[in-house]
DNA sequence: CTGTTATGAACCGATAGTGAACCAATCTAT
DNA sequence: ATAGATTGGTTCACTATCGGTTCATAACAG
């Protein structure tokens, strides 16, 4: 039988390891070679086997690292968020703004919905897209203010957000004509009307309707 | 052995920052060098990182600023979702985790459901009550899982993030009793039923049923 | 014998920190 | 208005510490 104390090392690395002696960084190759009383080669070996199952990252010049990145953690469930499919947005902005509407009609103050107004009018007067594009995410912004539902207002400003980034943009651009420009406005009034009339059921349906036509333009079809 | 230092560096005075130790201006490079006993370059490679992430602002000839938050940057957002009340919560819950739901009854993989059935069996045959805890979040979550919408299941890791401090955990326990417990399996069992059975209507149902007695025991009525 | 594994050593290239010099923008005092 | 001090920006040579690679050698199992 081969010694296999390369193995052997990796199974006690892999111990130290998850028994959180090294919080991110493993020591050098080097000293473990020492502690381990074994050849360097060996221990690189051992390395190189919990580097190849994910457990360690090696850089070459800094040092060897635990992967660790705890998948639950805020910032990662955001990365990964930044990868979002225009699709699978969609399909959230067609659950939760219509809710928004909703709650909207039911709780706004006549001062939110006079702030719903103005963006409406100023997006239906803007001359360029730009500014059109700037009024348009107010209006519904503002929609989301309305609900008095602080958590549901912070899920659209992130949904906001992701949108602002790469492949959004050019998505938009192409995306985007004069007659949809009017189109738009048009199912905006029709939601401004309802959430005045304070009718919940009559906002939901018409920006579910509204949204509708944006994932067809957005998404094509 | 590269220490590493910069990146100590970094959390250092981002820790000082926060802490409002320094109200706009921080101090000029080379003081800090000699406050943390280290070359010049080495602090402005700290600084470097604080600037990357927007914390920091640099204007050559004058100083190094602490940026004005951005309201509208992901850290922001996120930390005033922190403050979710539980009622604003309960009611995006009752939102998404229904369509979840209907999405999981079209989109599952057989596999996918017997994830689903066994995080449902094995709740239920939990003894004590961080185990039910602990398979209960499962079952939910592999129903997001299921969805087939990468968003939603993401959006679900944020609400359990945020569900998993301070002022719910005392929640949670308080609103607990064994009668409890088993009808919320039961409910889970009604839920598994219509996914296994493909019935995304019914799926939908059930599942906004068992969040209405969620809701109720959470939030007393 | 052959093939695998470990050894020990040397050398490479990448990265981090040091210390110092000099530039350019800005502010302050005269 | 001008001169000098202050501050961040840039570059450089140098050192030390890493991982990456290779190779000759020894030990051992089949």
């Amino acid at each position: 039988m081969p010694k296999l104390v390369a193995g052997d090392i990796a199974t006690a690395l892999r111990k130290r390891i998850s028994s959180g002696e090294w919080e991110d960084r493993i020591p050098p190759e080097r000293d473990l070679a020492g502690e381990f009383g074994v050849a360097r080669n060996t221990v690189r070996r051992a390395v190189g086997l919990l580097e190849e199952d994910g457990t360690l990252v090696r850089q070459v010049g800094r040092g060897t690292f635990v992967a660790a990145a705890d998948p639950n953690s805020m910032p990662a469930v955001f990365a990964r968020m930044e990868g979002t499919s225009p699709a699978d947005m969609m399909e959230i902005r067609l659950l939760l703004e219509p809710a928004a509407a909703g709650f909207a009609a039911t709780n706004a103050s006549a001062g939110e919905l006079n702030a719903v107004r103005d963006a409406y009018q100023t997006a239906c007067e803007a001359t360029d897209m730009p500014e059109f594009e700037h009024w348009d995410a107010e209006f519904h912004h503002r929609i989301f203010a309305c609900s008095r539902n602080e958590f549901l207002k912070e899920l659209h400003n992130l949904m906001r957000i992701l949108r602002n980034q790469s492949p959004w943009f050019e998505m938009k651009k192409r995306s985007f004509s004069e007659e949809r420009r009017q189109t738009y406005c048009v199912e905006h009034e029709a939601i401004l009307d309802r959430l005045l009339r304070r009718d919940p059921e009559g906002a939901r349906a018409a920006m579910l309707a509204h949204l509708q036509t944006v994932a067809r333009n957005l998404l094509g079809r």
